[in-house]
Parts: C-alpha cells; structure tokens; sequence
DNA sequence: TTGAAAGCGTTACCAT
DNA sequence: ATGGTAACGCTTTCAA
C-alpha cells in the first residue's frame, strides 16, 4: 500500500494524506483521524527511499568498521557504545547504518556514504592519536562526532570522551598507595589516541610517587585474550616481576587472570589486577570496596551522548562544535587489590 | 555532482552514463571509459535513494536490538557476530542497517523496516524456545535468516548454528573424566534456545555418569558480569559446593572468577572453571592442554554464514530455507581445568 | 550504440 | 482546508 493508492481509497489527494500523516496544522481535524485511522487499517507505511529523495534527508546515522578495527569491535565496548547509541538514535526517529571496509579505506567509505546521500551524520570511533580522518570528515562537511579525540588535531570538531588519563592516573595512585611498587600496564595500542591518554595517566601517577617507569613492564597490542595472557606471562617470568597488573580491557583481563593462574599464583594475593572497561558498580551494594573505576556503563552514556550531540548538529546546521569529558567512576574490589606485597 | 550534471559535462544522455556505469554491454567501449574516468574526476556516486526507488532493491540488510536484548548485546559475542555479518554483507555491496525497540516490540520494527521499503532481508538473533517472530518473519514474506534456533518452531526457516548442547556435553564429561562431581551450571536466561540447549547438553553428560542433577548448582539469568559474580558467591557457601562451573560467556566468567578469588579460594586447584564464548585457541599453541571449545571465532564465522545465506536468498527468491549447524571448537586451559578435587 | 521519456513514492510549492 | 503538479535522482522501456 502506498500513498496513491491509500489517497484514492479515502477518495482524497495524495497532498492532503501526506500532510494529515505528517502533522501539518492547516488540515481539518476530522480528516486528520480519518486518515490516520485508514493508514492504521491499510498498514501503511511510507516508502522511506522515496520519502528521502523528497525531503533530502536520510534519517541515518553512519558507522564504519575497517579490517583493523576488527579487534577493537570485537571489544565488548564496542557493543556498549553502539547499544547507546542506537538508543539515543532511535529516540529522534534516526537508524543506525553500518559499512564495513577493507583495511585503512574509512575515508573513502565516509565520503561515498555521503555523496550517496546515504547518511546526515557519522560517528568516527577509536580515533589515532594523528587522526587525518577528522580532517577529512571536516572537508566533507557533513556533521559529524568523534567518540575520543585525536590529540594532534588541532582544528575545532565536536567529540565526546572519557577521561582515560584521569581513570589510569588513580588506578595507578591506588595501587602506589596499597605499597605496589612494580606495577605493570598492559595497554591497547598506543597509536589509539585513548590509549595513549591511557599510558599518560599511569606514567603521571609513577612519576608522582617517584617511581622510575620500567619498560618491562609496559605492552601496548590489540586487545585480545591471547595478547592479555602472553603480555602477563613474559611478565611474571622476568627478575623482578610485577605485584600488580593494569590491563585495559575485560578481555585482555581474562587472558592475564589465566596467565596468573598458570604461573602457580593468586589473583589478589600474589598479583593485584585492575581492570579497565569493566562494570564493577555491583560491588558497591554492601561490600566494603575501595570507590574507583567502571567504563562499561560511561561507554554506553558515550553513545547515548554522541547520537544526542550529533542529531541537534544535524538538525540545528549553525551550532558550532560541541566537546564533553566525562569521567568515569572507578571501582576496584578489594579481593583483587588487596594484594600481600 | 549528479547524473544529470555529469551526463551533460560529457555531452551525453544520463542513460548513456548511467548504462556505462552500470557494466551493461551495450555501450561502445570508449564512451564507458571515457565515462568512468569523468565519474572518477568529478567524485561522482549515484544517490542511493534514488537508485532504491528506480530499481526497488535497498541493499540493505536489517537488524533490530530491543531494549530486553540490550545484555545479550553488550554480550561481545554480538560484536563479533556483527563483525562478521556486516564482512558478508560488504562482499556483495550490502550494509547493515540497526534499529532500535523498546520492550519485545521487535515485530513492530520488522514490519516497519519491510513496508518503509528501509531492507532486503532481516536477520533475527538470540531467538527464543517458542518464538513468534520467525513466524512474523515468515508471513510477511521478506527474505531473513536466524542466528540460532528456535525448537518449538515447526515450519521451516533459515537459520545458522552454533551445536551449543554439543559443547556443553562436551565440556561436563570433559570434567566429569577430571573426576568432578559437583558441577556447576551459570547458564544464559532459558527463555533463549541456545541456553535451553546447553542446559540440554550439560544434563545430558550428567545423566551419563550417572550423576544426579542438582537444582543448587544450576542458575539461569541475563549474563552480565554481577550475576556471574552473584551467582557463583552463592554457590561457593552452600553445604556441598562445586568444585567446577562451567558458565556460558566471557562477561560472566569475570564474575565467577572474582567470586572465587573473594570466597579465598584458587581457581584451577579449588575450582575449575569453564567458559564458553571464549577463545582460548591460542592455547593450542605448543602448550599440551586438551582440546575442547571456543566459540568466539565460530560467532564470527556464523555471521559470515548467515550474511552469505541471507543474500543468496534474497538474489534467488526460488530456493527454499536453508539451515547450517556449527560444531564449536571446544578448548579448555590446563591450569583451569586440573583442578584437585 | 545512443537518447527521450516514463516511472519509482514521496514532499512541497502554488493555486483555489 | 484541499488539490494539481513539479521535483527529488536514478533505472528502464521503447524508439531511433
């Protein structure tokens, strides 16, 4: 059923249906609930093709996945992020498309997404820390949000973050203040603007208390399983092996836990891990547990945020852009800090 | 840039271009190149609504998360599913389109998608046991594969399968041969067929040796990390607790990990502990473990599969439903699972 | 081998 | 308050 056929069963113009239906103030308002009644009956639908090469507009946010942000992807933030923001999308009456391409292409993908007419807004994810991608969504012109930022970018653009160095700082500082003095960060790459914001936080908080970094014990790699548990294998293995372990990731996490298992020791006894990127805040309710960090949840207020900051771009050309930090609330359990040094 | 400008920047009809474009044989070969080449300089793409609306086909494929799937979502199982869909899709030219329902008003949003014209096929995932959706699905006669099974479904549909009660068999005589008695299930809610059957593959290994189920060490609940967590707490206080847990993802695994380190306990010499949707194939690697499960490569591939069975339908309207099982790899860590009972 | 024109299903402008 | 019609940008049929 389309408009043609609707309007000539109601024995009206196809204007008039179509300002009934789109809530237009000049049409009688007995014809409005005749109309709407009757496009119930029929299950009409606008064709939304149709209805976007009328109006020039899409309704569609757009993502892109490249080959090498696979891993990232696979990040349960990932999910999180996208979960908040098809939410925020949804709530405007915007969808969610997403493209995958090969390799570096966004850029390539980006534009043709735009000279399709395909999407009104994209949303550019794991931004590096030299990101030319930002510039080049810039020439493009259409609206856009960075979800992190590129620190070598220095031309305005509308973003929102996390406060990774202040999250890494204080995990660092609690574990400084538990009496750690070998502590080990295992990182994402650090090419990641995020992640690099990461490995600052963490280096603030050792040179604070004094204490010389030691580059056995940092690693920077994707953030997978086996990457977590090789990083903490090495390690545990070498002269001065570190009491606590910072790793970025819940599944990086699950590789280290494992690593730390296999090499005879206890998690919390033996070797103290903070997680990053993981939700905690349960251990709140009735547990006498140090307040510090938890991102799942700020990841999913990321994207909730993005889709709100993106769509009033979109529908509002003139706003300049926008920028949000937002922290986000660390929690450690206690089992797993309170480590026996 | 437009058809319309582009064909009258080369002096010829826009059907002239849009045929040398379109790979169609009949364009004298200089005028195709000479074509493409403007194409290429002027950066032109055609609008992919109006080619929506001249050939009727979307290219597009569309998903619908609801607000009751938002755990399973930030499930990283969903990432790397998507991962490999969104892959299958570009291979031919398709992308993904994400939307997002409150509530179970997924049917809704199905409808909608289909009569907006927005979709070519649907993808349907974590089905339930008794789903009414695939039956939706059906009557409106829109090409859609499921990601899972729906048992109490009798009428054919296309679906792509992990052999989920397989693994679960697998993985409880695996530890029953350990010499475990007290098992313990954290299992998915059983609303969803894929938990149902991993219940199905568990109780059957039990009921094998012989060994009585025990209603204590079976729990059933969305997998977030505080129900692992929770969970395992509770378990690990009763009279008789489990001295292995076999939990269904990556999320939950924290959890019961944490749990166990909390309870004083080590995991792999007081408890084993196995995880599914995990991927633990890099432990094949020179080190002597038994081999078993992992499925967070098969969630992958299955997106791939459906991605490609999803498209051949929709290009080939004639052939029936297809329907595809997957036997997961199953791969359990030494540490974890040798445990001293 | 090329082109003119109709058609896809809407919205929006201009009349009435 | 309602209707006729052009326009959106492409593909496709029919003619040449």
């Amino acid at each position: 059923m389309n408009l043609k056929e609707l309007s000539k069963a109601l024995g009206l113009s196809q204007t008039t249906v179509s300002r009934a239906l789109n809530g237009y103030p000049e049409v009688n308002e007995a014809t409005r609930l005749r109309v709407e009644e009757a496009a119930r009956r029929f299950n009409y639908r606008p064709n939304s093709r149709a209805k976007g090469l009328a109006t020039g507009r899409a309704m569609v946010i757009g993502h892109v996945i490249s080959a090498s942000s696979q891993n990232e992807m696979v990040n349960p933030i990932f999910g999180d992020f996208v979960a908040g923001a098809v939410r925020g999308y949804a709530e405007h009456g915007y969808s969610m498309i997403v493209e995958y391409v090969e390799d570096r292409e966004e850029t390539t993908a980006y534009r043709n997404m735009v000279s399709e007419g395909k999407v009104d807004g994209i949303v550019l994810q794991s931004p590096n820390v030299d990101d030319p991608r930002i510039a080049n969504l810039s020439d493009l012109g259409v609206p856009f949000v960075v979800h992190g930022r590129s620190s070598n970018v220095t031309d305005p653009y509308s973003w929102v973050d996390v406060n990774n160095q202040r999250s890494f700082q204080r995990a660092t500082e609690f574990l400084i203040e538990l009496g750690h003095r070998r502590i080990a960060l295992i990182n994402g790459v650090e090419d990641l603007d995020f992640a690099r914001r990461r490995r600052a936080g963490y280096l603030q908080a050792l040179e604070d208390a004094g204490i010389a970094p030691d580059n056995a014990l940092m690693r920077s790699d994707e953030m997978t399983e086996v990457y977590g548990h090789h990083a903490a294998r090495d390690m545990l293995r070498i002269d001065n092996p570190p009491t606590a372990i910072l790793t970025a990731s819940l599944i990086s996490a699950l590789g280290v836990r494992r690593a730390i298992e296999e090499a005879g020791l206890v998690v919390g006894r033996d070797v103290s891990v903070i997680t990053h990127d993981d939700d905690l805040s349960y251990l709140k309710n009735g547990q006498d547990v140090p307040i510090f960090t938890a991102t799942r949840s700020s990841v999913r207020d990321a994207g909730v945020m993005v889709a709100e900051m993106l769509i009033r771009m979109i529908e509002n050309p003139d706003c300049g852009p926008q920028t949000r930090l937002l922290e986000a609330e660390l929690v450690v359990g206690r089992s797993t800090a309170a480590a026996n040094i």
